[in-house]
Order: C-alpha cells, then sequence, then structure tokens
DNA sequence: GCCGTCGTAACGGTTAGTGTTACGACCGAC
DNA sequence: GTCGGTCGTAACACTAACCGTTACGACGGC
C-alpha cells in the first residue's frame, strides 16, 4: 500500500494545539483541528486518542471540553509521534515462512531481519533528533 | 502503514538466482524461486519483470528459458532492488490539502516535506550501501 | 437539566498487495 | 514443423489498512 498519512496528520494536530495554546487557548476541539487539516473530527480524535495512549496529549471532557498537551512541544519528537500512530515496522518479511529445505529460504529471514534493523534504528534516531517545536518553528517560517 | 514485503521478495529472489548461476546453471525459473520463496510463480514473474525493466536481471523466453542475473551480485544493492519495485514515498503527507488560511494548515506541509526529504535520502544512503552479495553472504552464514 | 465535546462503534469506499487461474507468445529440442 | 516448457500478462477474488462518515452514549461545566 502506498504510504498512509497518519504521522502528518498526527504532527499537524499537536503543531496546531501547541500554536493554539501558545495563543492563550486552554483547549482546543478535533472540530478545529480537523477544520485545519481538512479532515474529518472523528479521524483526529482517533489519533489524539492514540497520542493520549501514549501520554503525549490530554482531553478534557463535557462543556468547554477539547486537547491539551501533555508535554511541552520541545520535548515531543516526530518518534513519540510516529511510535504512538504506527505500530508496524517498515519492511515485512515474507507473508509465508519459505522454504526451510532451501539454504536460501532458510537464511534469508535472519539476514534481512537484521539488515532491516539496522535500517529501522538509524530511522529511528533521525526521527528522534526532530521536536514538535521543531516543526512548529519550520512551519511560521513559510513565507507567505 | 502496514509494511509490504515486495523488497523481501525480491531480494531473496536475486538472492537465488545469484547463488544458482554460482553452482553453475544458466538460468532460474520462476517456477524454481517461487517455491523457495514459499509463494505463486506469477508473484515471482511479475517482481522479476520489474526487476528487468530496472536492468538488474534477464530473461529468457522458450524451452530451457528463465532468469539470470544481468549484474554482478556485488554491484546490485538493496537501493537498486528497493527503488524498482516500491515506487512510491515513505511517509505520505495530507491526503487532501489543508486550509491554506490557517497558518499551520499553510506552513506545514512544506516543513514535513522538507523534514521527510532528509530522512528518506538517509534511508536510500543506508539501503545503498548494501549489496546482494552482503545479503546472500549473511544468508549463507546462517547457522544450521 | 442543557448543551457541547469526547469516545467509540459501525459501515462503506478506496487502494494496494497477494494469490490464483488462464492463455497466448516464444523458442530450443527433436 | 511439431512439441513442450517457460515467460508475459490479463483477469479476478480475497484480504487488510486507511479514511471518511454517521450515529449515539458518556461526560461535565454552566
Amino acid at each position: 500500500m502506498s504510504a498512509n498519512s497518519r504521522l502528518t496528520i498526527a504532527a499537524h494536530a499537536v503543531a496546531w494545539i501547541g500554536l493554539y495554546q501558545r495563543q492563550g487557548h486552554a483547549v482546543a476541539t478535533s472540530e478545529q483541528i480537523a477544520t485545519s487539516a481538512n479532515t474529518n473530527p472523528v479521524v483526529i480524535r482517533r489519533l489524539l486518542g492514540e497520542l493520549r495512549r501514549a501520554g503525549l496529549v490530554e482531553s478534557r471532557r463535557g462543556a468547554g471540553a477539547g486537547w491539551a498537551l501533555a508535554r511541552d512541544l520541545e520535548s515531543i519528537t516526530l518518534l513519540d509521534v510516529h511510535d504512538a500512530v504506527e505500530p508496524g515496522p517498515l519492511f515485512a518479511l515474507h507473508r509465508s515462512t519459505p522454504d526451510q529445505g532451501c539454504v536460501i529460504g532458510y537464511g534469508i529471514q535472519p539476514a534481512l531481519r537484521g539488515i532491516y534493523d539496522g535500517i529501522e534504528e538509524n530511522l529511528r534516531r533521525e526521527l528522534a533528533g526532530v521536536t514538535l517545536e521543531d516543526v512548529l518553528r519550520e512551519v511560521l517560517a513559510a513565507p507567505r
């Protein structure tokens, strides 16, 4: 499947809440975020729910309810968001285990797993090096 | 994203052909490779067809037909295979363009694209650092 | 009690990957 | 020239994931 946009929408939501809070508001609603991201409020609530389980945001219910950051933008990295909304590995191995009687079939999975693990570890380091504060700064730096 | 196994199966096929040729055989059939990878010959032919378009393998038709490497295992990298069988980007942006009247919605796509591009460039460097010769060596190094 | 928002279930549409069948195209062997 | 094995590719069904949408109960400030 072509890549999905879960990380993008989740990062969008977190940056939006962060900026909104800096403007003096206590909470942001899924409706507001959905308007900015041009999607459905339920999509936002689902993603933010996963971020809440990861301890990145908090939600309040009842009247005047909405979402707030649980941590500073500086302490939230793209890796945090990624791990919260993207469970699977980057590359998958065979769907059904290859022929264990074949030399290649026997050794290919350990070999590729080792290679893939190293690559994914590097990817995670990259994602961990970008905070949502960085993202917001670059967003605000866009020329109009 | 639920990862797919196209890169894995394609690398499996290339390594299999490479080893088979070292054992003195001229060509490998999709049937043989499919048996090793525990999948369907058509799946192998489809993937190898993309590798052929990328200039990594060659195919012969008619009787005694099959597949052969077009280049040395040492000169084929995981990046070559990846580019041949995985067209899309790693992370996708918004499906529908965000609200351009919103500060976040306006700047988020350029910001994320820049970040994503840097990460993908690093991923490509990693993949380019692993040859199919490396893969085959690690495959054969598996203890029985 | 009212009303706005979250939380979540349920459903359908879209897309991609995968497995499978089928059949024509091709070509070496004989 | 025929035969038989393999590629090349279309076609279809199945699965899974993501996404959008509707609906409705839960919650809590007012």
